[in-house]
DNA sequence: ATGAAAGCGCTAACAC
DNA sequence: GTGTTAGCGCTTTCAT
């Protein structure tokens, strides 16, 4: 496949057209695209002329074979995660601003395909990583962090040594939607899960999961500790729900890991006619755009995926700078009060 | 900001590390990882075994000097339009097949943006692009053609020469709608959008406008068209869709260009306790998840994602082939009915 | 069938 | 302050 026979020929303008248009060395051109120390206004004047007039833009492979490509990679979990917009949007205020670019790599939440992702931009050059939410372990990410500087948002590491984690506090986010059940009377409180803590214990839910159940105890409710862990699956499991909520033991109150089961929840009770909260309270994780809708009014913690998101950036460029010793940041969530709780 | 003082200078494996140490040449090297012609079984066997061995992996910037750099670029409106996942996980489903990779660029729907972001990914060499409901204008893009293959999807340049364009039939989408409407009994039909057909006649709302004229006018129903165009933005409209909702000639049927705007506008009529679609009838497009949502429970079209995904991939591919006539293919869109009308 | 060598477009020492 | 030049890690003729 692919045989590449088409004639793109057009020949593009190079440094070195550049360099003879302008009629300065080709060094010369380098060093005024990279404000380098040591040239006349003259010369560099004469040279922006050239790049304007010819339209040239350095290529960033060659670059990337010496020096730098100023451009960020960006992996990103899935594409239709509510959670990553929001800290896409972060990342990319402050790296604009510092004329970097960004290219995205879409995982699949398989820490294999993960791992070539990252292999795949450590290959094109990229000058630093932002890892989203990335399920890979943690000494598989020191090896790669040891080539590359690499942030990690949405994964807690915290004895990472080689690289830096942004977090919000997911144990106390849990802690508070548990805190706001007992508020209003609940006792029946069940965490919903998809993940066992064992295999990613670093991962989001299992945090809040252990949040949960710190919460519980704390609450003098360990008697009345529940967790209900699906199958790990990104497939709708409307099975999975229905027979959750027909169940003799039906919870009273159900804190999902995420507003991606949330919601689903939420909506296979309103087809089996259970009334939320009088029947069933429901609260979810992320605040997702669809938990604000008003015939959904889904309860659920915000994470502020922007202030996560220029953290990030932030110590991403702070550690390309020189910095060496880890950063472990945590901000607080927020928990957002609405019809389901 | 960022000098890159960091010292991440764990000694890279080259093509030079593996040649030397299968006891063979650079060149060998090369050809081995390309399949090229001309290599021993015996030769084959030593270099792959050292490539294993050590863990080689070629660097995609030195390979875009000279050849190709099998990663194809995708260039998204945004990150949180509900039309983006099915078409990225088709194009995916066919890259991976054939051995791509994907590097994803994220726009922002500005068409200045949008052109940068393309130059980026040709500097970064990619073999191919495709390009998700980009704004671009035309000409722009067969600019843009003659440097690099090209495939467009969600934009109609029905008569471009230099690439090609994937759609769905957005005007007999628009028609289907309009027809459910009639056969219900409708005929205050309004057609809701945000963007002005003379700025890009090529977009897939003007598109849908246009469709929607042509099946008013057809149903005889010319009397009752009414474009109802909201200034262009993507920040939460609810000022927009209350006065919309409580003004004394409220339409009867709004059709939505995209669930983007649907969605929001059902949240709004929920609030105000219109019933839908006793007093109000909506019908959106793209199909979002949430449209299927029982709480939600819009009626939308179908553009079947995952397919125009792995059309453009394929379209790509047999134009990286050397095919230089341009294809536009359209497929059939699905009205899918749900409670809203 | 295999290898030597010439670039690809840039950056960064170093010389002038 | 400016230019020369040696690579960066590959691919690709062209000899052998």
């Amino acid at each position: 496949m692919a045989d590449g026979a088409s004639d793109h020929t057009q020949s593009r303008v190079t440094i070195r057209t550049v360099a003879t248009d302008a009629g300065v060395s080709v060094a010369a051109v380098s060093k005024v695209m990279r404000n380098a120390y040591g040239v006349s206004d003259a010369l560099r004047q004469k040279v922006e002329a050239s790049i304007e007039k010819l339209g040239y833009r350095p290529s960033v492979a060659a670059r990337g074979m010496r020096g730098r490509t100023f451009t960020l990679g960006v992996l990103l979990v899935g594409i239709d995660n509510p959670f990553l917009p929001g800290i896409y949007q972060g990342i990319e205020s402050v790296t604009e601003a510092a004329g970097y670019k960004i290219m995205v790599c879409v995982g699949a939440a398989r820490a294999q395909t993960e791992a070539q992702l990252i292999e795949q931009m450590i290959d094109n050059r990229m000058d630093g990583l932002i890892l989203v939410a990335s399920q890979i372990a943690g000494d598989t990410l020191e090896h790669y962090a040891r080539q590359i500087p690499i942030v990690v948002v949405g994964h807690h590491e915290t004895s990472a040594v080689g690289y830096d984690t942004i977090n919000n506090d997911d144990q106390r986010g849990a802690a508070r939607v548990v805190q706001a059940f007992v508020d209003q009377g609940y006792r029946d409180i069940a965490f919903l899960t998809q993940f066992e803590p064992d295999d990613h214990p670093a991962d989001v839910s299992p945090q809040r999961e252990l949040g949960y159940l710190d919460a519980m105890r704390a609450a003098g409710l360990a008697d009345h500790i529940r967790i209900l862990r699906l199958p790990q699956s990104n497939a709708p499991r409307e099975q999975d729900f229905h027979q959750l909520l027909t169940s003799p033991d039906r919870p009273r109150a159900v804190f999902c890991w995420s507003d991606l089961d949330a919601i689903p929840l939420l909506g296979a009770a309103f087809r089996l006619g259970i009334r939320v909260p009088q029947d069933l309270a429901i609260v979810g994780y992320d605040n997702s755009p669809v938990a604000a809708l008003p015939m959904v009014a889904l309860s659920s913690v915000d994470q502020d995926g922007p202030h996560l998101g220029r953290l990030s950036a932030e110590a991403l460029f702070s550690r390309m700078n020189g910095r060496k010793v880890a950063e472990h940041i945590q901000i607080e969530p927020r928990l957002i009060k609405r019809g389901s709780l």
